[in-house]
DNA sequence: TTGACATATTCCCATATGGGTATATGTTGA
DNA sequence: TCAACATATACCCATATGGGAATATGTCAA
C-alpha cells in the first residue's frame, strides 16, 4: 500500500500547505476560480486540482454562476482535526506540563 | 515535484492516521517501542518506521534506557496546526456562523 | 563470549502525488 | 454560429510513500 490518498480526508487534504492558503483566502469569502488564481499568483489548473481535492473531502462547496464555479469554505470539515488536536492543548501549556510531570513523578513513585 | 514528504512538517507527519495512533498513546506517558508495538498489534518495523517520522519532525523525543529506547510525546510540535485551525473554530459554531451569514448578507447589500 | 532481546534499517513494490503543458468542456455575448 | 472567456481534465514525469520481509545494530545476562 501506498501513502493514503490527499482525498482520504481532510487530514490528509490539509497536509498540503497550497490547499491551506486556498482555505485562508476562502475564509474570508466566496470567490470564484479566477479570483483564487489571481490571488495566489499559480497557474489555473493547479487552482483547480487544489479545488478539486479540497471539495471532495468536503472542505469547500461549489456554486455555479454562469461560467463561474464560485467556491465557498465549508469549515465544519475541519472540526475532526480540531477535535483531535484539542486534547493536546495543555501539552503546550507550561503551567499544565508541571502539572503532568509532577503526576508523573507520583505515579512513577509507587 | 511529488507531494511532499511526511517528514516535511507536524501537518503531514499526522495526516497517517496510524501516526496519530500512536501520539494518542504516547498522551498518556512515555513508552518503549515494544509496549506500542504490543498496543498497537502491528509489525514493529512499522512502529519504529512511523517513530522516526515522528521524530524528525519534533513530535516525540526519544531517551535510551538499556536496550529500550523509551518515547515520549512532544505535543508542543502540534502548535502550529492548532495555531492554523484554530482560526477556523467559529466556522462550525451555529451561533456565530449565522452572524457570518448576517455579515455577509450586510455586505453583499451594498 | 555467546545467545536472547530490543530496535532500527534495508530492500522490494504498487500507488498516488503535484507540477507543467496542452486540451477539453461549458457559457456568454455579438 | 462563433470567438472569447472560465474552468476542468488528461497526460507525462520524478518522487516518496507504507507495508512486508529480511537483516543489521546494539545491549544485556549468564
Amino acid at each position: 500500500m501506498a501513502r493514503a490518498a490527499t482525498t482520504a480526508d481532510a487530514f490528509n487534504a490539509v497536509a498540503e500547505p497550497r490547499r491551506r492558503e486556498i482555505l485562508d483566502l476562502l475564509a474570508e469569502g466566496e470567490l470564484p476560480v479566477n479570483d483564487l488564481v489571481t490571488q495566489l499568483g499559480w497557474a489555473q489548473p493547479q487552482v483547480s486540482k487544489h479545488l478539486r481535492v479540497l471539495r471532495k473531502v468536503g472542505l469547500v462547496d461549489q456554486r455555479e454562476n454562469g461560467r463561474q464555479r464560485m467556491y465557498r469554505l465549508n469549515g465544519r470539515a475541519l472540526k475532526p482535526i480540531h477535535d483531535w488536536i484539542k486534547n493536546y492543548e495543555r501539552t503546550w501549556n507550561e503551567r499544565l506540563d508541571a502539572l503532568d510531570e509532577l503526576a508523573h513523578a507520583l505515579k512513577t513513585e509507587e
